[in-house]
Parts: C-alpha cells; sequence; structure tokens
DNA sequence: ATTTTGTTGAAAATGATTATCATTATGATA
DNA sequence: TATCATAATGATAATCATTTTCAACAAAAT
C-alpha cells in the first residue's frame, strides 16, 4: 500500500506530536490509525491484535506504552467499564464532536453508545464542572456517565 | 466486646439477607460494619486488612466474595476510578440518601465525593435512564458521574 | 562520524482478582 | 438432640491485564 503515509492527506494528529516534541513513528502511527478506523471501545490487546495485522513487529509493550502517551497527550481516552480490562478510544473521531455516554450491560459486557439527551447533560456537566473546579480548586481534564444494567438479550435470560 | 451483635439495634441490612436466603455470619456482618464504618472509598485489600483488626481469621478470597455478593444484593456499589484496583462503598450509609458523584485526581488517586448539584443531575439522570430504557430496551440498575483531572496539590506540582 | 536521547520489543515481574478444593459451620428435619 | 444436606469459608494456586527491566536500535544533534 505505498503512498499510504506519504501521499495522503496529513492526519489531524501530525500537529499534536510536534508540539510536544514526539517523534511520528510507525508503531504510533498505526496505533492511531487503528483507533481511528474502529468505532468500537478497543482494549489494549484488541489494538495490539490489529495492529499486528499490520506490523507483525509492534509489541503489545509498544502499545500499552503508545495508549499512554496519547491518553496524556489528550488524543485519547480511558474508560473501565468494570470487566477488568480499560477500553480505549479516540478523542475526537471521524466524526467531530461526536460526544457520548455509555450503556454497560454488566452480564454480557455489551457497551452502548449513546448521543441522546447528551446536549442536556453536556450542559449540566459544564455548568457543574465549572462549579466544581472553583470549589474544589480542581483542574477538570475528562468525566464520563455511564450506566449499567442489563441489555435487552441478557434481561431475556433472566426471565 | 459482648452484646455488640446481640444486644444493639438490629442493623438495616439483616432484612436484606432474609429475603434472599443468605446467612448472615460473622464475616459478612463484620465486613458489612467496615463499610458502614468508614467513609472513605475502599478497596477489597482495605476492607480486608480493616476486617483482619477485627477478626484475623477472615480471609482475603471470603471479602472478595462477600463483596461481590452484596453487590448483587445491591447493597454495595462497586467503582473503578481507574487506578486498577476496584472500590467498593455501601449503597445507603449512615446517612440515608447521601447519593453523590466523584472527582479524581489522575496522579495522586484522591477521591472527592461531591454532592453539589447532585440533586439536578438525579433529575436529568433519572429523565435520560427512563428514555434510554425504553430505547435501547435497557434495564438500568446504577449509574457513575465522574471527573477526572488534578487536584489543587497535584495541579501546583505541575507548575 | 560521534554522541545523545528517544523508541522499541522480549522477557520477567507485579498485583488484583478468581478458581479450586478440602474443611467447617449452619439450619432444617427427623 | 442427632443427622443430614447445603452454604460458607480460607489457604493455595492459577489467571490475566498491566508494568518494569534492560539490551538493542533509530533518529536527531553536535
Amino acid at each position: 500500500m505505498p503512498g499510504r503515509w506519504g501521499g495522503g492527506p496529513a492526519k489531524w494528529w501530525h500537529g499534536e506530536f510536534k508540539g510536544c516534541g514526539y517523534r511520528i513513528t510507525i508503531p504510533r502511527q498505526t496505533i492511531l490509525q487503528v483507533l481511528d478506523e474502529s468505532k468500537e471501545h478497543l482494549s489494549a490487546e484488541d489494538v495490539y491484535l490489529k495492529v499486528h495485522n499490520i506490523y507483525p513487529a509492534i509489541g503489545l509493550t509498544t502499545v500499552y506504552r503508545t495508549l499512554e502517551l496519547l491518553i496524556n497527550m489528550g488524543l485519547v481516552f480511558k474508560f473501565d467499564f468494570g470487566d477488568g480490562r480499560a477500553r480505549y478510544e479516540l478523542a475526537r473521531g471521524a466524526k467531530e464532536a461526536s460526544h457520548h455516554h455509555h450503556l454497560i450491560c454488566t452480564k454480557c459486557g455489551r457497551i452502548i453508545d449513546y448521543t441522546d439527551f447528551v446536549d442536556e447533560e453536556l450542559e449540566l456537566i459544564r455548568k457543574t464542572e465549572k462549579e466544581l473546579s472553583k470549589k474544589y480548586n480542581f483542574e477538570i481534564k475528562n468525566h464520563t456517565v455511564q450506566f449499567y444494567g442489563l441489555c435487552d438479550k441478557c434481561s431475556d435470560k433472566e426471565k
């Protein structure tokens, strides 16, 4: 796939690296590509497996290291859905401003992104954020809103 | 400490066990006592250490098992703050209706409970919950709202 | 060309949580 | 009260995600 990185338009994240003094390497580009192309919430191993299909030489350690780097750069969000493995999601996906919250099935682990009411929620969140950072002198960088319960299939099984 | 369990008023959770057919045992009582007396968010090991001070015979395995039981009974909430160990909190503490959300410092791990705006948040959450459970046919049992960032001390250090 | 520093990956270490299994305690019943 | 079926327990070992270590490598700076 010649010219994949050389010829195409520069990805939006290239600028971010320059400012921080980090190098844009093959592993980092590949990991970002995988996150960008996937709409699911990938675990570190999920990322590793997909990356491995593209460049088998890239190791799991690098995936973990890179994900942490990207989190610190603010390019990636890390989520804990309570199943023992963290999930990673690009902060700004293909669709900008696709802010969403999560619905998590505690039985099968299914995760539903929802955007309903997010506007309303966000408004309240921003207000809360503002007040909280003032009151507790806290520098808020991120937030999560998650609902836990049983999805339709798992709910049926219980009966 | 004679009469500790026999003489005092029955704890609010006694009734819950009856209905489920579970036995109220010393380990379970002690774990509940520890959770009830502690206002912090205890990890399984924290609980174990405190329980161990009261009854050294109670093992870590039992703590994990009991916590899971209590979660399934709805008496305990489990939280993931992203530091690799889960935290547990009594669903209804000494103060009833002390619903709160969390502010988490990603550097030092400090956790602040806040109740500001919780009423307003709860109202929106309930509305969202209602609509989401209808739309996605999801049986919602719980929710979390968490803000991540840097606490005052860690924020200062960065400068 | 040489030095310095950033990056990488294999392997080992860590640490929280879970599974196994033999033993013990409990409550129901005779 | 004695017996019995079952629930509960705890020590140990196993599991599994994540980190650490460290030697080799690549890129940029001098």
